[in-house]
DNA sequence: TAAGTATTTAAGCAAATGATTAAATACGGT
DNA sequence: ACCGTATTTAATCATTTGCTTAAATACTTA
């Protein structure tokens, strides 16, 4: 009598066919998913999301202007852009000691999605503000 | 002579209402950053986003096909369907002792974004494929 | 070249994450 | 009631995350 591995799945009626597609599809969107993730991780952080969105409104802040707007560390703010920058979202310009970073504009097309997503919740708010 | 607090930031030239402006913006808008922070968190992680993607194109699966279709554990899977469930973005529906998850209606409006994101890329993907 | 300012980097640490394994629960058929 | 199957839950653990503090770097100006 042999232990059967309580990990996997047993089930007779499965589509067999229909989880081999799938596997396949994912296999070979494999690195869609791997950027996306990628992008949603770094957005999924609520003062990264904060810093994306205030670098799309104002293109040219710097860390000192991050720091006071989000009241956070200078060096928290820091390692924050670093990651962005790291995964080719935003850039930096230096001009003298001050370092300004904006957005890049071959940054990911779904970071606009979400951007623009957050400016109609802005707006359709703003409005259900001004009509009350 | 004072110690300077090193972690704060002390430029001579700042635009104060501009700060301030954003300051307020960002507070105004707090409920909208979290929420969706939230849901790009659960995106962000390679095999949520993947289940997520698989709900959509597929509405009904249950614990065990995703199991099958992304290779993981069917505990690992349950607990990434858990939080998603937690988060409103899906639904559970009980047949005999069989589990189908489905994606919310009414789930996060930047979640469809997002999808419809994705299935351009392969879309655009499988175009250039069958082009070459 | 010394002092001040803007930023980055490094080290340390508490908390969160995502998996594993084992046990518990729920339901169906015999 | 018992056994098998589907799923969840709990305990555990290594890794990652995001902050803090302190030190290093870079640039400006007196």
């Amino acid at each position: 009598m042999y232990m059967r591995d309580q990990q996997s799945c047993i089930r007779v009626f499965e589509d067999q066919e229909k989880i081999q597609q799938y596997t396949e599809k994912i296999n070979d969107f494999q690195p869609f998913f791997g950027r996306l993730a990628q992008v949603m991780d770094l957005a999924g952080n609520e003062n990264r999301l904060k810093i994306i969105y205030l670098l799309r409104e104002e293109n040219n802040l710097c860390v000192c202007d991050l720091s006071d707007i989000l009241s956070m560390s200078i060096p928290a703010v820091s390692q924050h852009l670093r990651k962005l920058k790291d995964a080719q979202l935003i850039q930096a310009r230096k001009v003298g000691q001050t370092v300004f970073y904006s957005l890049r504009e071959e940054s990911s097309d779904i970071l606009h999605l979400i951007l623009a997503h957050l400016t109609t919740l802005q707006k359709s708010s703003e409005l259900a503000v001004s009509l009350s």
